[in-house]
DNA sequence: TTCATTTTGTACATATATGGACAAAACCAG
DNA sequence: CTGGTTTTGTCCATATATGTACAAAATGAA
């Protein structure tokens, strides 16, 4: 039907998103991004359409692989804390394990870009509140479930939650050993009384 | 002696601050600074060497006036945990009142430059690691003051504490309401054992 | 009023970066 | 093998960015 593409695209979008985890938006440039990918500049506005459509595909193609993916996909019925608790221990292995200690795509991106790009900011802002909201969701059921005692302030430990995972992320950045991680982890889920280990 | 300076260096490394407290690091070129500040690159280099330098000077000038500055100022024989929870409380305070949002200057330069810069990148990481390190020494003295139980687990608890200040930086970002930074930075404090209203 | 000092302004050479315009190329269906 | 479609490659004009080099300017001290 028409010329093929010199690169597959989901490859090229995989490899973006490689490339923005390890040196951010602002340094993965229209330019250098095409030479990485072996097009020309032209193909890549033909392809992905911006450097901001890019990154959002990116971004997309991140979560899909991302540690706290799996909040996303509990069921109201299983048990949350556990699941909670396994996501914050998978979090302190990938991140140590990260030869470059890249931490998280998405809460380095908040941190480079909120407030200062007119639209990829106030897309991650919304990101992050609704991560909050997702966990706040998951704490209600949590309570009805019986995990957690009735009085608990679901909201609260909702935001305090996702201060922490956004805390842990950046920690990584700098302190590498998964062990110490993982106290750090335990100690912020112990905490909120959301430990819970796996059986 | 010589012929005098076109800018107050101590005005300009104040407005370098805001600058790159606002826009990143990489947004604040030598360039883009030199004519922000009114002057040519080539006084800009001759004053101040370099991008890293004048980074380094900037963050200089931001940690005095930053909030966890007074973590640097506490004296060994008064309570230390009144003043961690006014720490937090200020956080709070100033990151809502930011009209821009920028959160705290420190993380974010973290979260960019870490692992990317070879220079900035581990100097932003000891200045993480030594604030926790400072942590777990007030959290020390707290237990020799009797403000916390001894058998508290210090290196445990500064580390979470730590990640709460990066998370609650991070989450000023995106969450703009000082009463909901309030509620986040008081589940988390309360949830550490942490938190006490001052006198 | 000369001299030493430091800052300034201009120039240079080079690299990066943007986004659009347009022709040529490569494919497949009919 | 022709025609429709989409991708590619090249060209354009312009802006940003770096770091150094060197002469000119502005000061205070001797």
């Amino acid at each position: 039907m028409a010329r093929p593409s010199k690169i597959d695209k989901d490859l090229a979008v995989s490899e973006a998103m490689q490339a923005i985890w390890s040196d951010g938006y602002a340094a993965t440039s229209v330019k250098a991004m095409s030479e990485r990918l072996g097009i020309t500049r032209s193909s890549y506005y033909n392809a992905f359409g911006s450097q901001e459509a890019l990154f959002k595909a990116a971004l997309t193609s991140y979560a899909a692989l991302s540690p706290d993916h799996v909040l996303a996909e509990i069921d109201d019925d299983e048990p949350i804390l556990p699941l909670i608790t396994v996501m914050f221990k998978t979090i302190c292995r990938v991140r140590a394990e990260d030869r470059h200690h890249r931490g998280c795509m998405i809460v380095n991106a908040l941190a480079e870009l909120a407030g200062s790009h007119d639209e990829l900011g106030p897309f991650l802002e919304d990101w992050i509140l609704q991560s909050a909201a997702r966990l706040e969701h998951l704490l209600t059921i949590a309570i009805q479930n019986g995990e957690l005692p009735a009085d608990t302030d679901a909201h609260a430990k909702a935001l305090a939650l996702q201060a922490s995972l956004l805390g842990l992320n950046t920690l990584s950045k700098a302190l590498h050993s998964e062990a110490e991680l993982w106290i750090t982890a335990k100690a912020s889920l112990k905490g909120l009384g959301l430990f819970a280990e796996a059986n």
